[in-house]
DNA sequence: TTGTACGCGTTATCAA
DNA sequence: TTGATAACGCGTACAA
């Protein structure tokens, strides 16, 4: 033995421990725990004592020991379809500003729209016993799903509503959203209206029956009109879309796209071509991004609530990891349909 | 006490433990353990006992359990200024794609271009023991700086190239970026060349310089033709700047901006005002961002390898953690100016 | 090459 | 309200 086997405060790491904040405070560790957690049975005198030691020795918990002894992580487990996408990222900020201050760890899983992905990131993740979860939309894996469901970690699922109503989520109704699309399009007196969608993840599908519903209650369906892509959402690909889509249907009047950034290419390219917008074809886009409203003409466009989504469902999530219940586990966070110049 | 203290495989959690493959595959559990790890002092036949006895349990190992043992975590921070800018999604991006497979988990932390944000930052994470970090340039705060070189823990800076030499670092040189923008419009003839910059980091501020530079070689350099703020870069700012800049100094005929949303701001801007680019003022971006070179016009812009240093610097990281040294710790992967339309 | 004994820093349990 | 004791699951140091 190289140190002396009682020795408590012997160091390896240069950090201090529980132990030593405990003894210059004069009481157990495990006392100096329950202090530092904020646990109700610690005398108010004890508590200010440990915390002043705890600050005088700038204390910071080791959160693996943490983890180990209560079997439990301070970490939370985000999953995202996309970063390249500002989207998504808005709403990861908020997720943070939320998490943090509470001592928790964000760790965040891209699932570029995939769900194989999704559920690899799922089963790498859940081996941290993350105390939360926090995923986008409903569309996964059954394994993916018996995963979530059988670990019984808080969830919470952003961006969409569940039709279910069983699960706990903070979003909004794509489909209204693209009825919502439709309808303003048609007040505009469009009748040649068409719905260009990248990156065909569930939520832009959605979107598309809202707005196809919409335009079917109207009669004015055309499925020739609806241009879908996997490929990813960019405003090369908008242009792209958006100029064969004239060329095949040169008597379209009003685009709906599902993301801003083709509606920005679209416009661009319209420019170039000489095409007016809104005269000869309205454009409508989805997100508004904060490049639209500079847009030439300023892009009209179905506004969303990243921020407040991201806000809200760290929120919710906090609660649930509290263990508290949820009295209304579904959350409308609502759209609003921002009409400037294009439409 | 509730279960026989001497049982070993009494489980808490849901999950396998290392004991429990060991068990398994008849073998000591610190066997297990050297097998799983890939330590090379066991025997290959006893090596894929346990492997087999693992995959069968579906045991993951716990990170808690690990990182308190070993006091060692697998986790590796980066710390960026910006998540709303493209340019440090697709680095983070690459870092993932190269660490994850390793078995690190990520921890991002974003400080919003704030030397203050990024030391409470980092002395958060810190607590964490990661094993790696990878940091953003190098202007921070004296004790961030203290904290990072007393901790000891492997670190690599990315985006610029450390002027002492000493630090392991993956970027370009931000001045010499500069430089090259200045030669280039100059070599156009240009002769009232300004510059405009957001969101004063540090590299916003050398590009600057470099430009500055360059300009007064050429005896065209004018400090009223310099427009900077710290106010965080956007296209609705860039426009603003952009009309601001011709409105006091109409015979402004190009260009600089330290960010390409800044000239996409600009560009939309001159196309409301009928302002010609180039004819009239050449505009030149940085960063070339996906959008840029479908702008009207295309966009001229200064590319900059994003990825490939997120790639890079993690790579770096890997071999630093690996307990390697490296021969050249400054990597200098360049940047490219695409001539496009705008200038 | 394999195994034994122990400790990592914290919290849960139970007794005082 | 506080404290003693025993885990939590794994890796290190050493011995065999």
């Amino acid at each position: 033995m190289m140190t002396s086997k009682n020795d408590k405060n012997t160091r390896t790491t240069g950090r201090p421990t529980l132990n030593e904040v405990a003894r210059l405070a004069g009481v157990s560790p495990i006392t100096a725990s329950r202090a530092l957690r904020g646990v109700s049975t610690v005398a108010t005198a004890l508590v200010e004592k440990v915390q002043k030691a705890a600050a005088e020795l700038s204390y910071v918990v080791n959160p693996a020991a943490r983890a180990l002894a209560s079997a439990q992580s301070h970490s939370v487990v985000v999953l995202v379809p996309s970063l390249s996408n500002l989207l998504f990222i808005e709403t990861l900020e908020a997720i943070h500003q939320v998490l943090r201050p509470k001592g928790f760890e964000v760790l965040i899983g891209n699932t570029h729209y995939s769900r194989e992905e999704e559920e690899n990131l799922l089963r790498n993740y859940m081996a941290y016993q993350p105390r939360g979860l926090l995923l986008t939309g409903f569309d996964r894996t059954e394994s993916a799903r018996r995963m979530v469901e059988s670990s019984n970690v808080p969830s919470v699922y952003m961006m969409d509503l569940d039709p279910g109503a069983g699960l706990n989520c903070v979003g909004f109704s794509q489909t209204s959203a693209g009825e919502t699309a439709a309808a303003h399009l048609i007040s505009r007196g469009r009748k040649r209206l068409a719905y260009i969608g990248a990156q065909l993840d569930q939520r832009t599908l959605l979107r598309g029956e809202g707005f196809r519903r919409a335009l079917q209650r109207a009669q004015l369906y055309d499925p020739a009109l609806e241009l879908l892509t996997p490929r990813p959402s960019s405003v090369g690909l908008g242009g792209e879309l958006f100029l064969q889509l004239l060329a095949s249907h040169p008597d379209v009047d009003a685009i709906f796209f599902g993301n801003d950034d083709l509606a920005h290419g679209a416009l661009l390219e319209a420019l170039r071509h000489g095409i007016k917008v809104p005269e000869q074809v309205a454009v409508l886009g989805f997100n508004d991004l904060p490049a639209s409203s500079f847009m030439v003409p300023r892009l009209s466009s179905i506004s969303t609530p990243r921020e407040a989504i991201g806000r809200r469902a760290a929120e919710h999530l906090l609660t649930l990891m509290a263990g508290n219940k949820i009295a209304k586990p579904v959350v409308d966070m609502g759209f609003e349909l921002k009409v400037r110049e294009s439409s």
